[in-house]
DNA sequence: TCGCAGAACCGGGTTACCTCA
DNA sequence: CATGAGGTAACCCGGTTCTGC
C-alpha cells in the first residue's frame, strides 16, 4: 500500500432521511414524512469516493408521505379505507380512515357505500340550500366566483378538525358543513388546500434542511481535498529520500505530521499492515 | 397598483359499485 | 350463475385561476 493507495482510504459521507428532532412520532396507522438527515460515515470501505447526494427514491418516497410539521399527520396517500365507528356500526355509518397501506393502494370496499354516499348526498344538496355565504351564481343567474372568507371561529374550527383527521369521510363533512354553515364542498376544499400547504411548508421545511447538509458536505469534502493535495506534496517531497522504498510503506499523518512505515514498530515510518479508518468527524487523522 | 393568502376550480388518476352482455 | 367490460360516482392530488385584503 502506497500513498496512493492510502488515499483509497475511504470517504462517505451520505445523505438521507432520518428521524428529526421534535418531529411528532407517528401515528400508528400513518406512515412519516423522515426529515433528512446525514446519515453516519460507513466504518470501513475500500473503494475511493466521497459521496454526496440524497437517495432519491427514498426521498420521493418519504416526500409523499410526511407528517405535518406543525399540525400533526397528514396524509400524501389516496385512502379509501374506512371503518364503522363504534358507537355507529349498527346505524352503517362508513367512515374514511388513515390506511396502514404501504403500497399507497388504497381499499374502500363497502357494499354500503354508495348507499351511504347517495343518503348524504341528497343530505348535501339540503345543507347546500341552507348555506347562504356563499352562492355560485348571481341573482340574476349569471356565474359569478366569490370569494369565501371565513371568520375566526370557523378558521378555529376547521383548523381544530384538521388537527384530529387531515382527511374527512362524508359523515365528518357533512358534520362540520352543518356546524359551520358551509357547503360541504366548501369543507372539501379546505381540506384539501390545507393539505396542499401543509405540505409546501413541509416541502420548504425540508429544503432548508437540504441546504444545510449541502452546505456542510461541500465544506468537508474541500477539507479533505486539501488533506489529500498534502499528502500528495508529501510523498513528492520524500520520494528521493526514501526512493529505494516501496511507496506502500510511506503514510505521513497530515496533522501530527508524522510518518507511518511498513508496520515494524520499530521502524519509525512503518504503518500497520491493515489500514485503520476512522471517524473523521471525530478524529481527523487516520495515522494517530 | 402590487403582492400575497387562500378559496375555488380543473384535469387526471384511482377505486368501488352497478349494469349488462 | 359467474365473469369481464364499460359506465358512473366519489375522492384525492397537483396545478392553476382569481378574489379580497
Amino acid at each position: 500500500m502506497g500513498l496512493d493507495d492510502t488515499c483509497n482510504t475511504c470517504l462517505v459521507l451520505g445523505l438521507g432521511f432520518s428521524s428529526t428532532p421534535g418531529n411528532p412520532p407517528k401515528p400508528k396507522d400513518q406512515t412519516s414524512m423522515q426529515p433528512p438527515a446525514v446519515m453516519a460515515a460507513p466504518a470501513l470501505s475500500f473503494e475511493p469516493f466521497l459521496t454526496l447526494g440524497l437517495s432519491v427514491e427514498s426521498y420521493r418516497v418519504n416526500v409523499t408521505e410526511k407528517v405535518d410539521v406543525n399540525k400533526g399527520g397528514y396524509l400524501l396517500h389516496r385512502r379509501r379505507h374506512h371503518e364503522e365507528p363504534p358507537t355507529s356500526a349498527a346505524a352503517g355509518y362508513v367512515y374514511r380512515q388513515a390506511s396502514p397501506d404501504p403500497s399507497g393502494v388504497s381499499s374502500f370496499s363497502s357494499g354500503r357505500v354508495k348507499r351511504e354516499r347517495e343518503l348524504l348526498s341528497s343530505e348535501e344538496v339540503e345543507v347546500e340550500k341552507n348555506s347562504c355565504r356563499v352562492s355560485d351564481e348571481d341573482e340574476d343567474g349569471v356565474s359569478a366566483r366569490k370569494k369565501l372568507r371565513l371568520t375566526k371561529e370557523q378558521s378555529a374550527l376547521l383548523e381544530e378538525s384538521f388537527k384530529q383527521h387531515s382527511t374527512l369521510n362524508p359523515n365528518q363533512k357533512q358534520a362540520l358543513a352543518r356546524e359551520l354553515n358551509l357547503k360541504p364542498r366548501q369543507v372539501e376544499v379546505w381540506f384539501q388546500n390545507r393539505r396542499a400547504r401543509t405540505k409546501l411548508k413541509q416541502t420548504e421545511v425540508d429544503c432548508e434542511f437540504l441546504k444545510r447538509c449541502c452546505e456542510t458536505l461541500t465544506n468537508e469534502n474541500r477539507r479533505l481535498q486539501k488533506e489529500l493535495q498534502e499528502l500528495k506534496s508529501l510523498k513528492m517531497a520524500a520520494q528521493p529520500f526514501y526512493a529505494n522504498r516501496p511507496a506502500a510503506t510511506l503514510a505521513m499523518c497530515p496533522s501530527c505530521e508524522r510518518t507511518g512505515g511498513d508496520g515494524n514498530p520499530k521502524n519509525p515510518f512503518s504503518i500497520p499492515s491493515k489500514p485503520r479508518f476512522y471517524n473523521h468527524v471525530t478524529n481527523p487523522s487516520a495515522a494517530c
